[in-house]
DNA sequence: TTGAAAGCGCTACCAT
DNA sequence: ATGGTAGCGCTTTCAA
């Protein structure tokens, strides 16, 4: 039996008070008898006091969640979202705070009941999917949460770090537009859930549920609409996940259409990495000359020679945790935009003439 | 104020034991009285037992810790740690556990305090410098972990997953020894602690105290001994961390030496990258023919067509998490010997003659 | 500077 | 099937 604080207080002599003073403020007993117990301590092998039992006591626990609501194991698989860990890492460290990432499972119920019992002071929701029903236990246990998705229905105490999704998926596709092309297709991930991989008919973009994607879509629609193609002309990609085969998968079969897309804007880096994938699996000679858009930048992209948006992903991590862990006095100070940038590389060129 | 088990209770008129039933254990009430009692709870903003309250009484958390022995942001641009994480995260997901990372402030004394305090109910430590300390606070604490940098004084229900590190090393050396290569400069992280980067003199590998890089640096040395080049005739190169810019900063000057080294054998591929960086950086008339070889094989050494050792990394960190969740029996089925392959790509070639 | 008392919110045992 | 009792190990007033 590991020994508990009492053991240690009843070998000094003195009371758990001090002893527990010695440990939380030292400035509260001598310097000398805080030696003699911490000695003692060591001498009984008692590893200073029990978290939990402190947790329970002090009303706090020390850690910060990071919820992805899908499987925690493909998050690491997503460079945008490593990068975006390695920001509210950056951040914890300097507040000298644990972070703990929880797994969600399939089943909505057990999914409901990790979030529950998480012992977290507050979550940072990185959102690639529906997520209404986190924020709902969150704001149930009355724990502080920031959000990386816009959301219409956000309170004014509900904290946000994001991008305008929308005007940076226009300022891609207004760039793609440009070059000429008419005839495209937009690729997201979870269009609608659980929908298949592949084209999809929707009546309007509104009918997209995620914030994020409606966002991208929705500022694709836009640029378009502008050189006067409209959202029934465009071709509708699902992908069943963020991956690259997800992609690969969405858009099999695309180019071999009567009258191909000459584009595909990609809602990410990952699925346009994974366009490019499969263009290239085609033979040499029969790799149609397709422009292919991507968004986050991501490392791997430039490599890639994608033309991508690029929103600065660490800094995402950094300035959520932040937020978490740091409330701004202002309320306003707690909703923040981050800029976003086009950046054009070899993976669009003008539409062929046909 | 939260409401608490007890108004629940007292709103229906029971006990608090059974609506602690209610939540933890279905089968000893009926289905209406549950069902009045979570509807109650629902109707007063209750939000499920107290994690931490819960933890304290049961004695358990339900989180295991990652410890990286270096700062989180860190491990984040490390694509190794990263593939280890994400197999942390599938078996934690399979378990339903949680996992928390801690991040080690720099200064000693607190670092031993984030340990101390990491609420989790056992450790993956994955090391990269000096480790020794932290696996005193956590069996101090007397709570389980598994390690995976091969440890001599390693009790016998301290549960390991790794590689022979030494024998893995020895296959890219030889291999490199092969190809004539007699004029070697090995570079690794931590070579000591808190040295600089570039040169170090040591009158003999023993002198390095981790215990992964002494067994990889142990390996090649092996193989060149075995061809005639023995220990002081070796450049031994420090990169103070494992990062591309911390290799480059290695090698400066190397090549410019009077006989440089016509290969490296670094110690991780991220450390190989940037040996391969510093390369590239010279104009092109200036390259000298340079053998390279990296270790891990992570995903971008096979597109910078890096020669390394491949070892498991996602296996590794998914061992690691399941030997701690789920002990074997068998105290000798807790130690894991991962399989290593040599990988030869083009970064390796015949060494100039000369 | 030190100690006594009062819980933090919950669960598990043992009765009923 | 339900309730009473007894803590889990700690921190924090407050009083001495």
């Amino acid at each position: 039996m590991k020994p508990t604080l009492q053991a240690v207080a009843d070998a000094v002599g003195v009371s758990r008070s001090t002893v527990s003073n010695a440990y939380s403020r030292p400035d509260q007993l001598s310097a000398a008898l805080r030696e003699r117990i911490l000695d003692a301590a060591r001498q009984l092998g008692y590893p200073g006091p029990n978290p939990t039992a402190r947790s329970l006591r002090r009303g706090f626990v020390g850690s910060i969640g990071v919820l992805f609501t899908s499987q925690l194991s493909y998050a690491f698989t997503d460079p945008f979202a490593v990068r975006f860990l390695a920001g509210v890492g950056a951040a914890t460290e300097r507040h000298g705070t644990s972070m703990l990432l929880v797994p969600l499972p399939p089943a909505q119920t057990d999914a409901r009941r990790a979030v529950e019992n998480a012992a977290v002071d507050g979550f940072c929701v990185y959102c690639v999917a529906d997520e209404e029903w986190a924020l709902d236990v969150i704001r149930q246990r009355g724990l502080p949460f920031v959000s990386t998705a816009p959301r219409d229905d956000a309170g004014p105490d509900e904290r946000f770090v994001g991008i305008d999704e929308r005007a940076a998926a226009h300022s891609v596709a207004a760039h793609v537009a440009g070059l000429g092309h008419r005839r495209v297709a937009l690729l997201a991930d979870s269009v609608l859930l659980d929908a298949p991989a592949g084209p999809l008919t929707l009546s309007g973009v509104d009918q997209v549920p995620h914030p994020t994607t409606h966002g991208r879509l929705a500022g694709f629609a836009d640029a378009f609409a502008e050189v006067g193609v409209d959202w029934a002309e465009l071709t509708l990609l699902n992908a069943p996940g963020n991956s690259r085969q997800a992609a690969a998968a969405a858009v099999a079969g695309l180019f071999d259409r009567p009258a191909p897309p000459t584009a595909v804007l990609a809602g990410s880096d990952v699925l346009a990495l994974g366009v490019l994938d499969a263009l290239a699996e085609r033979p040499a000679g029969d790799r149609p000359p397709v422009s292919v858009t991507g968004f986050d930048d991501v490392p791997e992209a430039a490599a890639a020679g994608l033309t991508t948006v690029r929103q600065p992903a660490e800094e995402k991590g950094r300035i959520a945790a932040e937020l978490l862990l740091d409330p701004p006095a202002d309320p306003a100070a707690g909703h923040v935009l981050l800029p976003t940038a086009l950046v054009v590389r070899a993976s669009t060129g003008p539409a062929p003439r046909s």
